[in-house]
DNA sequence: GAAAAACAGTGACATATGTTACTTTACAAA
DNA sequence: TTTGTAAAGTAACATATGTCACTGTTTTTC
């Protein structure tokens, strides 16, 4: 069933709203690196990660910057900005792997909010850990140089990819941290040279 | 009565739930300057903005940063965050000007969202208000440089003050910003220069 | 009015980051 | 193996911002 997942990270989901779920959602598989969500487009459905990873990052005057990951098996609902109005996304959000999602409509879940307090309570907390992530990314940006925000940002990779080894251009990076490629290949060779990395061909080892 | 401003500005939350308000909330006023949550402590009440202003920031690694004002008349709702949990507040908020706040019981808020869906439509507007404008705030930081963040807090300064002429030290200007003041200095001369703001002795013309 | 305190102006220099232009390396396809 | 392509390395320079040291100005306090 769509729902199981569901009833194991959240148990005290009333069984009517598991039923109405079950109904309406729709559960759907994206490749990697596909878009689930395209700043500019309207939101229809709000999704939730039944596994894989989903990063969500934002595009302004031309600079795109990642705001924060939603993590695998976290079940994270996101889109709430967008759960009372129908103004097109301010962000985007991509897959990082494979990853399956849950899709409730827009419409069904602005009733299920009124009807059901288990699901209220779920959207509260998801909305104060994204308020709390994109903080925490805030803070970083305003207080940290890019050297740190760089080691934080593979660090935070890696959790994800639970692996030491990445995968990851230094293009990729420079786009996810609103930079340029060169920056980041500079920086990659002084993390080098303090050994908090390790360049493997074109694979990035976290020490 | 205190909620009269309240069925003003939300003209369907149900009767009970005022009358719950009437008898546990509480009307404080405060002065200028004065600190309604300071990072570090724990949260008790979730302030509603009767008249007046508030300045929401942020330390970290000693630096000071404004995250966002929230607006007179707005009635705003905050602290959200802290709603569910009991950890201590990430964040400080001052009076910008003599202000009247509502200050509601947390553990009350937590009862009346299960209770009214009008209150909890209202909370979750006022998290996606919040949410963005942190995510404007984080947006100009990456993307535009402090000459163009000066510009557009002297307008928003200009603007709550409804007065194009702001008593602000580059001091505080400089704290708000998280830079010092000698940049502010500059950059207000260049601003000068530019004919985009001119400083009449300690006073700051905006144009 | 004099002294003290707070605030502002400014030049000089340090550093971080952005940008350009080009070379070198790694990998994959033919 | 050769060759083409994408990725990475790098030097040189531009610019924005941070920092220091000092001077000058305004406001407050006595």
């Amino acid at each position: 069933m769509k729902t199981d997942f569901l009833i194991k990270c959240y148990p005290n989901l009333e069984k009517e709203l598991l039923q109405e779920i079950e109904n309406y959602s729709l559960l759907k598989t994206f490749t990697s690196k596909e878009y689930i969500v395209k700043q500019g487009q309207n939101i229809r459905y709000l999704p939730v990660i039944y596994n894989g990873c989903v990063k969500v990052f934002c595009n302004e005057d031309s600079i795109d910057f990642l705001l924060y990951f939603i993590e695998s098996g976290e079940s994270c609902i996101y889109s709430f900005a967008h759960i009372h109005d129908t103004k097109p996304a301010e962000f985007s959000a991509i897959t990082e792997l494979d990853s399956e999602l849950l899709l409730l409509p827009i419409d069904k879940v602005m009733l299920w909010i009124k009807k059901f307090p288990s699901l209220n309570s779920i959207i509260l907390n998801n909305y104060k850990k994204h308020y709390n992530d994109l903080l925490n990314t805030t803070k970083q940006i305003i207080c940290y140089n890019l050297e740190d925000r760089l080691i934080e940002y593979l660090k935070t990779k890696s959790k994800l990819k639970e692996s030491n080894l990445l995968n990851l251009s230094h293009q990729n990076i420079a786009k996810d941290l609103g930079t340029s490629r060169e920056v980041i290949s500079r920086l990659m060779k002084k993390l080098s040279v303090k050994e908090i990395v390790k360049q493997e061909g074109r694979k990035i080892k976290v020490l």
